[in-house]
DNA sequence: CCATTGACTTAAG
DNA sequence: CCTTAAGCCAATG
């Protein structure tokens, strides 16, 4: 089989990997959280960096919602990684998000965090 | 194994 | 609000 090379990433980042997909997956449209909030609920509240690492791959799943991911303060920091750089933010936009300045209005009242809406698994 | 990197975060000035 | 610096940890070469 010829396709092994990308199942083969996949079952090397399952750890990690995969449980912040899940995660990014459920978040709501309309809502975002931070790659922080993310890290935290995972159980490892300083390997933010590492949740910012997987969304760099996350392109290879299209059913990771990336651009509901920002940084604490609400700045789009990964718009620039995007097909193009304002593409992040007009999906937040389609959802309803108002952003200005490459920050997420009323941030904290959009955001929606994993350790409150999920349950622990 | 060592050095570098990075879509982070916090603290300090 | 701005820039630096340091801490952090997995991936990459």
């Amino acid at each position: 089989m010829n396709g092994t090379s990308e199942i083969s990433i996949n079952a090397k980042n399952r750890d990690y990997f995969s449980s912040v997909y899940d995660v990014v997956r459920l978040i709501p449209p309309g809502k975002v959280t931070s790659y922080g909030a993310i890290a935290n609920f995972l159980g490892s509240a300083k390997s933010s960096r590492i949740v910012g690492w997987a969304m760099n791959a996350s392109h290879k799943f299209h059913d990771v919602p990336a651009h509901r991911v920002v940084n604490r303060n609400g700045l789009l920091t990964g718009k620039m990684h995007f097909e193009y750089p304002s593409k992040m933010e007009e999906l937040l936009k389609m959802e309803g998000i108002d952003v200005s300045e490459n920050r997420i209005v009323d941030f904290e009242n959009v955001f929606w965090d994993p350790s409150e809406a999920l349950q622990k698994f």
